[in-house]
DNA sequence: ATAAAAACATACTAGCTGGTATTTTTTATA
DNA sequence: TATAAAAAATACCAGCTAGTATGTTTTTAT
């Protein structure tokens, strides 16, 4: 069992040191030499552990990306309480509370959609799982705005969910060119102008 | 004379033969080899002409990202009539004009942006420039619909602006995942509402 | 204690990378 | 038409790339 546990103990490793690589030199530019040192390893260890670079790309993709944008994006919109405060809050405070470290380097789902989405299906996929998620989660949001009577009726769900999300990742890569809040703030004033017309 | 000619038509062809890959393929994954194989020159000429990589992919910023952006998004903001709906059509006509193509690659800006946007200040200026001339078209459009009485005064034009940019760079990255256009016509659908509660 | 298997390390490969040095070809000018 | 300069081609390099083959060490099971 002890073997077990080292095995996972020494992937988790090597996934995070690659998601951090990944998220700040992008995917292609990192090398599994990168990965490897950076993980205080061998490349036969990670060979050993990892079919080829493709797998580990989708294993960083699957547990730490699919996770960051779950536990910041996705989970806090299933709390209870008014609907629309809870999605002004999930954006804003998500927006506001980024460090300087990922403001600059944006968002990691949006980087590989933009490095690798048209690259191969399998990481297409695994990307668009996580999108769909993401989805899926606003509109059972916004539909309970709905029955609740705090959104308006006649307004596509759906829209607005993808709406929402193109807004924010579009901004997470284009704030990476400025070295300032600026455009981050007027974002945010044109999310709230968003989303005050939903309010019924 | 015709030296110069030579010379500039020689530029011209990297120039493009790189923007189509660096589209097709990323910036970092496409070699200097292949630029010159898909303009049918050798290093030797493409060395005579760039100093390295790095003027090249500047220099298909300036030219062929810079034209793209400002011939589809910017230069229709500034035609007579009605500005909300010359706001509606440049969107909607943009996003409906393109070929499967360009859905399933992004947007070239877009792109660039996410795969290089924190790499060096270079490529951030003159992406950043894009995006600056592209916002402040789309400012002066709005101010104009305010003054004309067909878009709200209350509102902040630069917020609408960064917010109608971030969306429709957002998308194009996010499209990319699909094999159909559901998502875009959802983000369409957004949009125009959007759209709709601008109007005075 | 020992054999097998898993985990990891070392050493290597073929092919590609950006870039350079040198030569040949084309063009401009006198 | 001779000569200089620009344009382009050829041949090369050191360093890096993903991946492999073959070792050594550690853990597990008997």
């Amino acid at each position: 069992m002890q073997q077990e546990l080292k095995s996972q103990l020494t992937k988790q490793q090597i996934v995070q040191e690659a998601f951090t690589l990944f998220y700040e030199k992008g995917f292609k530019t990192t090398s599994i030499n990168d990965v490897v040192k950076a993980a205080k390893l061998t490349k036969g260890a990670f060979y050993h552990h990892y079919k080829n670079k493709e797998q580990l790309g989708l294993e960083v993709i699957e547990l730490k990306v699919r996770k960051r944008v779950y536990d910041g994006m996705i989970l806090p919109l299933s709390d209870a309480g008014n609907p629309m405060v809870i999605l002004e809050k999930t954006f804003l405070n998500r927006i506001k509370s980024f460090p300087f470290y990922d403001k600059q380097n944006g968002c990691p789902m949006n980087n590989f959609i933009n490095e690798i989405g048209n690259y191969e299906t399998a990481y297409q996929s695994a990307l668009k799982h996580i999108v769909e998620t993401w989805k899926a989660a606003l509109i059972t949001l916004i539909n309970r705005g709905k029955n609740e009577k705090c959104i308006k009726q006649n307004i596509s769900s759906e829209a607005v969910a993808v709406y929402l999300i193109s807004a924010f990742e579009g901004i997470r890569g284009i704030r990476k060119l400025y070295n300032d809040d600026d455009i981050l703030n007027q974002y945010i004033s044109g999310l709230k102008l968003y989303l005050n017309q939903l309010k019924a």
